[in-house]
DNA sequence: TGTCAAGAATATTTCGATATTGCGCGCGAT
DNA sequence: ATCGCGCGCAATATCGAAATATTCTTGACA
């Protein structure tokens, strides 16, 4: 419990512009519970489908449940967990039918602003991929203490870096859109490794090619390996749910 | 205040299936108050940018601030009204900015959903696109009560018409996207009418091609059609923008 | 006259408690 | 033995007010 350290998800709060806060950076509880839940859900600290009861909650995070509330209905907004009116709230499960749609609408639109980043990616933008790529290539998939658990900190390598990538791209909505639902896939990759493992599947070498395609300025070709990549995750998720789905 | 009726804002609504509500239909007052809340925004009656103040809202919608507060969470989740963490919130301001983002987003998203919806129609679907139109195709735009305000019900059956459209998508999270992208729009195109309507657009006559080409499964040229149908709305929107911009 | 600080006034955030709702168990009737 | 009914428990939804933050007002001091 508590004291959960950054982690994936925590990268898409970064993006909001922290506005001139005077005093002792006044931030909510709320936005604070908030972080958290979010993170412990991204980070796969709840399984999909665990039912969010306020009591635990509210002890959990030390605060009322107002708080805890608001928490879950900005989570149910983003689709991260469900609210059944009279019956709580619980972390969305997963299921092939949405892995598909999700896939899918990754490949269409992270695609788009991706194509719209590297057109528009000026140098600095150039120096972060860069960057980032760097460090997805240096950190090991497998966390040290636990080689079956993928680790947080190549999480959170891989989240800066496609992040990194799509930076550039001018429109804010498409962009916001493109991050929102590489987080709800998140929640799917999160319990792939064991099965995906085995595979024989080069994922550091699918991001260099990506991250040098997109560096030299070919959108066709950077959109056409992104779309490739996202495409072999899902296969790879695909086994893996059907047993997870099974128990 | 009050007993507002049905208008555009409820067709989304609509779209979520009805749970089986055993008793009384046990809707909670958060959901209602949440439905009106929007409803009150995406059809003009607050004017975007307006700050909306605790006290004002629990006396409008008679309940707690719990209830308010849940509600403006969940709109500005969906970015409808925006949260600044001890100044409460507002309603979205528009901005050309904003909406030249919107426009390539749509033309994009929207365009997309419309041609996976047109290759999936069935013949039911037909149908629902053919009454649509045929319901938009008999509203006047104008309302008969105030000719320089844009009626209600046009705005219902034009909304109804679009989705129509797009119903037969099968992949539910692109589809939510292009109707969350339209409810967005919504907002600018309320206030364009006194602009847009001395263009000389025929607004009818494009949406009986558009119906047409869908209808004889014509993709491209439906999606090309949408796509000059939301750029021509832009362009009549663009300046009505500006001159609220500089109120 | 301008600036700054203290305090009043106003608004938002958070809390703890009460009101509702849903669910399961036991009892009685058929 | 099974079905229906109602009581009581558990969990959520809603309330109203206390706690906190911000803005506005006022008045002293340079």
């Amino acid at each position: 419990m508590g004291e959960v350290a950054d982690d994936a998800s925590a990268a898409r709060t970064e993006m909001q512009p922290a506005r001139h806060r005077s005093p002792l950076a006044a931030i909510t509880r709320t936005e604070q519970v908030y972080t958290q839940l979010r993170a412990d859900i991204l980070s796969g600290r709840v399984l999909p489908g665990t039912k969010l009861r306020f009591a635990d909650l509210t002890e959990r995070y030390d605060c009322s449940t107002s708080v805890v509330r608001e928490g879950l209905t900005r989570l149910a907004e983003q689709g991260l967990v469900q609210s059944e009116p009279q019956h709580g709230f619980h972390v969305t499960p997963l299921s092939q039918d949405d892995l598909d749609d999700l896939t899918t609408a990754r490949c269409e639109i992270e695609g788009l602003v991706l194509r719209m980043s590297i057109e528009h990616g000026n140098i600095a933008w150039e120096s972060d991929v860069v960057a980032a790529h760097h460090a997805l290539d240096r950190t090991s998939m497998e966390s040290a203490a636990d080689p079956v658990v993928m680790s947080d900190e190549w999480t959170l390598a891989h989240s800066r870096f496609h992040q990194a990538l799509l930076a550039a791209c001018p429109n804010q909505r498409l962009r916001n859109m493109a991050l929102s639902l590489r987080d709800a896939a998140e929640l799917y990759r999160r319990w792939s490794l064991p099965i995906g493992h085995d595979d024989d599947r080069d994922v550091q070498g699918e991001h260099r090619a990506l991250a040098a395609a997109a560096l030299r300025g070919d959108a066709a070709e950077a959109v056409r390996l992104l779309d490739e990549h996202l495409r072999r995750t899902t296969r790879a998720l695909g086994t893996r749910e059907r047993a997870l789905s099974t128990q």
